[in-house]
Parts: C-alpha cells; structure tokens; sequence
DNA sequence: ATTCTCCGTGGTAACGTTCCCACGAGTTCA
DNA sequence: TGAACTCGTGGGAACGTTACCACGGAGAAT
C-alpha cells in the first residue's frame, strides 16, 4: 500500500535540475540561482518530498541525533533534566534518544552502545561509572550531567550549583530566625553530600556558627530515610523550635511524615528545609519550602555544551546552575520570638 | 583524533572471508558453516566492530527506531509510559525516540515530521490532534495511547481500562461504607469525562443508587480546579460523613486542600477517592487512596502492538490495561458507624 | 555414470544523500 | 585579445549495509 517515498532524485527531475543542484538548493547551500532554488522547492512541495536522515547521516557522517542517559525518566528531576534538553535539541532540528539506566553498569555500558551504532552526534550522560574508562571508550562527543559528574573534572559537564544552593538555604533559615539549624544528610558515599557539608561548613563558619555543635543524621535518600533520620534527631535533647536542612526533597517529606507521628506539627513546632524542588512538595501539608534545582536549565545547557563538544569547541570545564528558593509553609519565622538563638518553644 | 570505525568489510577481510559472508554471521543467518561463523565473530571482536545501524536502516528499511509523542515527559504518568515502553523497546533491541507535543498541534505535526525525516519503524502517539487526517498523512505504522484514542476507533490503541477502573473505585467506596460518593470531574469537553461518567451511572444503577441524586462538580484536572469544586461541594446541605470520588488524582489533593482550608479533617469528616497514582499521592497527608492507571503497562504494551503493526498484523483494535486499587489514608470505614447510608459525623 | 538438488559462498547492485571534481559561461585583469 | 578567476551546474563516487543472483562442490536420485 505504502507508496515509496519521494527522493531528491524525483524533486530534481520534477524542477528540471540535476540531483546536485536540488541537493544544493534543499540544504540551503548559497551557490544555487534563486531562480533555481524557487524551482527546486516549489517541487519539492509538489511532490512531497522530506529528507531522508539516515542518507544524510550516511554521508555526512551528521545525524541530528542525540543521546540522553539518565537512571531514571521516572525521577520528576531528570524528567525536568529530560524535557530541557528535548527542547532545546528540537529548537536545533535534532532529536533526543532517551534511556534509563537504573544506576546499572551493565545497562548503561548497554545504552552507550546502542547509541554508538545509531551513530548518535554526541551524548548527554548521567554517569554510574565510577572509571573513567567507560566513557573514554565511549568515543563520542559526550557532556556529563548531576553531581556524580564530578568524579570526571576533565570532561565539560553541567550541574547545578550545590555552594549556591546551601548559601540560599542558609540565609532563608537565618532570615527566619533559624540560626542553629540541623541537618538531615544523604549516605556517606554519595559525593553530593561531601560537597553539601563542606560548603554548609564554611557558611556556618561566615556566619559565626560552630557546626561541630549542630544536630546531624543521616539516611538514604529516600522518604523513609529521611523518616528515620527525623526520628533520631527528635529523640535527641533539645529547646525550643527545631529547623531542619534536610539534603533532599523526599528525605524532607519523610521528615514531615516523622514530626506529624510524633504528635508535633510542622512548621509550628519544627521547621523543615528541603532541596530538589520536586513536584510533590507542592502538594504536601504544609508545602515544602525548598531550594530547587534547576532541572530544565541543566537539560537545556547541557544540549548547548554537547553542541560545542560536537563542533570541536571543547569548554572541558563544569558549568555551575544556580538553584532557586521555593517559599511554601513549611518554615516558621521565629525571628520575632527572640533576637538571637530562639529558645521559647513554637507559637500556639 | 578519533580513527576511522570498523566496517564490516574490516571484519571480512580478518576473517578471511567475504562481506557477505561476515554480515550473514553477523546477522544470525542460518546458512553460514559454525566454523565460519566462528572466525567472523573473532575477528569482529577482535577489531572492535559495531554494526553500523543507519547503513541497515538505508539498505533494510528497518532502522531500530521509535518515536513516542506525548503530551509532556515532566507529567508523571507519560514519564511511567515513556519508561514501559523503553525497557520493553530495548528487549528488542529498538531505542526511543520522545517528543513532548504539550497538547499544541503545530508541535505534534513538527514532531511527527522528524518521526518521518528518522525513518523510525513506527511510533506510539498520544494525538492532540482532533481529526483523522493528521494521523493518516503520518504515513507510518502507529498506535494510539491514552484516552484521547478513542476518538480514532479505527485505530489500534492502548488505555486504561477506566470502566473496570471506576468499578474497582465504587467497591472501595461501597465497602467502607460509602454508599452515595459525590463526584469531582474534569472539563466536560474532556472525553475521558463522559466514559468516567458513564459506566459511573452504570455502577449507580447495579448498586440501587440514583446518579442524579449525588452531588457533582466539575473543574480543570489540576490542584486548583479539585480545590474550587470541593469548596462548592462543601456548600451544599448535607448531612454526616461526605465521601468524593475525584476523576483525577490533582484534583482529590486540591479537594484535599479545601478540606483542610474549612476548618475539616479527612478522612474523619470528609473521605476522598482519586484517580491516577500520581507519586505526589503518597507523600499529602493523608496518603491519597486512589485508583491507579498502569502507566508502565500501557507503555509495555504499546511498544508490543506497535511491532504487530510494523509486521504487518494490525489488531485495529482498542486494548484496555487493568488498573488497580492504592490504599493509603484518605478513605475512612464508615460501614459500623450505621448499617446504610451513613449519617452521623466523623468519628472523633 | 549422469542429472538434479541443496547449500555455502562471493560478487554486485542498491538504498538516498553529500562531497568532490570538472565543465562552461561570464567577468576581470594583464 | 587571451589568461585567470568566479560562479552555477552536472556527473560520479562514496558512506556501510543487505538483497539478489550466480557459481561450484557435495550428495542424492535416476
């Protein structure tokens, strides 16, 4: 049923050209007479004729295609990540191949070479190697994306910026009146955490604050996690209103699922800080003031970096996305309470 | 820098053989000797080869690829579609394309013209676009997913089966005691609306209950809309436990909200019912009870109706993905409070 | 012994495009 | 006036693979 497809090779016979010069016209190339162009494309459009990328991408050795390998399309941040890149990729006529890779060597060593023989231009990578032999042999132009790219300083790679981040959650916190905030923390083996300790360090120390004396837990990044890790903290000795800067959205939620079972609420008696900007913590009660990430912006920098990567223009650096504050009802200000280190418990 | 990759005439010639004897071992051909099978596969490890998938698609026809169009990756439904149907195209070694259309049709048409322009074997679309025409000028095979598929009969389609769907919903509700729910609906000109209404009438009248006596409200699928529609519902007169039945799970935690906002606690004065298992679900207080559409499943089995289409075995038919029952907090069990039709108030 | 069939193999064409080179006409410069 | 150069054009090769056909040897059937 399906009639074949028109070629270049019709358009030229339809305008009364060589295949050449459709070619030429086609692909907007200059050295073609407008008369001869007008000709070609008002054929084109008779005929119905559409450019086979696969011959393009033959020859030219350019497909228009882009790879993305992320763990999860599921994750609402790396469907952020996912949707920036999709459209930036389509605001330059490529296309964006999508694969999840579950933080598994295996499946990911797998993604990488199906994308090597679709002959993919370049890839945007979220990687769960931890060598950097895998991506060396991975042989294309390739950016590297989230936190864990920074196992990988040699490569370009885009992120968001963790040292901003923590500087905008302190202040908040601080301008709430919280000035002794603790800390929920993700495991000991995530390189984001190291990197979320020692510039909440060095904020701490700007501000006169001793984080050897904050309260510190930590769990895995998940909403039981951070449930267990509030439940800790709660059981510690402490005064007054308790704040909390916990490292991940869903550890924050779990944490307000913890202060509710222990019968206080939220953000009267306890004070919760989360980061990511999931979706959800829209929807909790109370919502979720957080420090998002900018997940799309990431997703569109990254297509703007494999560009260049691809075009021979390497910037071989990391490039740092500021995250934004997200003010929902899940911080009280006590700065009012008491001038400084709030001591009297929450307000009615 | 980077050398020149191994065709498989490289292969060949380490081999020893011809080119058509490597690409027959390297397709799985049967009429090739085990020995020389044996060699071509050494040598091909031996050089590094990878098959060249735009030279197949070229020569074949067939290039590996599919495209999926759907309205937005960031939604968290589409994202467990586009995940379903990427596991189950990899199996079969075919990757995926994906476009976010955002409900726009200059975007689906763009789309699907780059779906073409790739020579993809076929794609899964959710359409935004109102009349056949579109979808015939797509010239390739495809299958419909969602429930804006049932605009195109004639085509093969994949949903969920939402009067199985509403009946699992009624169940639950008719098993805590819930024997006369409200209802909070989308936009009527939503098509999903008058199915979602439908076989709710049919449930109505199995169960003794009269539809047009329950209260119904309708708004926009989003936190907003379900917020407003409940605020009207908790106007009217009414008299003990209020149970809702939300046809979108956006809309119960906007409902949920209104609640919250009148001074009234759920589930003890108010039990809400939604639909969709969104992730956002589990984490409002209380978890949302709700009645969930197999995303991943309608993935999994698009991509397998799909490849029948591409062979040629086109079921031209609509195929309806159970869904099933999510149980967490926001339903309370009036059935002992009074035998039928439940007219005290909230427990304590 | 001869013919027929089967099977593994190799050579060649084809897929649709872009790249490269050569050609002729017009223009510029010596 | 002839040489050099520019510019639009056309022809052919090339990208890497699979489809197709022809060939030769081994074994079966006559």
């Amino acid at each position: 049923m399906q009639r074949r497809r028109p070629t270049i090779i019709d358009v030229a016979r339809k305008a009364g050209v060589s295949k050449s010069t459709a070619g030429r016209a086609l692909s907007g190339a200059s050295n073609v007479t407008d008369e001869a162009r007008e000709r070609v494309l008002e054929a084109a459009r008779a005929v119905g004729y559409e450019r086979n990328d696969l011959a393009v991408g033959m020859r030219s050795g350019r497909t228009g295609l882009l790879g993305l390998v992320i763990p999860d399309i599921t994750n609402p941040f790396w469907a952020e990540v996912a949707r920036g890149a999709q459209d930036r990729a389509a605001e330059n006529g490529a296309s964006l191949l999508v694969f999840s890779s579950d933080w598994d060597h295996g499946r990911e060593a797998s993604h990488l070479r199906a994308l090597r023989q679709a002959r993919v231009d370049g890839a945007i990578i979220n990687p769960v190697a931890d060598s950097f032999d895998d991506l060396d042999r991975f042989g294309l132009p390739f950016v590297l994306i989230g936190s864990s790219a920074e196992r990988f300083p040699a490569n370009s790679s885009v992120g968001s910026d963790i040292a901003q981040a923590v500087r905008l959650g302190m202040d908040h916190l601080v301008s709430k009146g919280h000035h002794a905030p603790a800390l929920i923390l993700g495991p000991k083996s995530r390189i984001a955490r190291a990197r979320f300790l020692r510039t909440f360090h060095e904020h701490c120390v700007e501000r006169d604050i001793d984080p050897a004396a904050l309260p510190m837990e930590d769990g895995e990044y998940t909403v039981e996690g951070g449930r267990t890790a509030m439940m800790r903290l709660l059981q510690r000795d402490r005064v007054g209103h308790l704040a909390v800067f916990a490292a991940n959205d869903l550890m924050a939620l779990g944490a307000m699922v913890a202060v509710r079972e222990a019968g206080l609420r939220c953000p009267e008696d306890v004070s919760i800080l989360g980061f990511d900007g999931i979706p959800a913590g829209a929807f909790s009660w109370p919502g979720l003031t957080t420090v998002a990430k900018p997940g799309r912006e990431i997703g569109v920098r990254a297509v703007d970096c494999l560009f260049d990567e691809i075009a021979g223009r390497p910037e071989h650096g990391r490039v740092f996305m500021p995250c934004r504050l997200i003010e929902r009802g899940s911080l009280a200000d006590v700065s009012l309470d008491q001038p400084r280190r709030a001591a009297s418990s929450g307000r009615g």
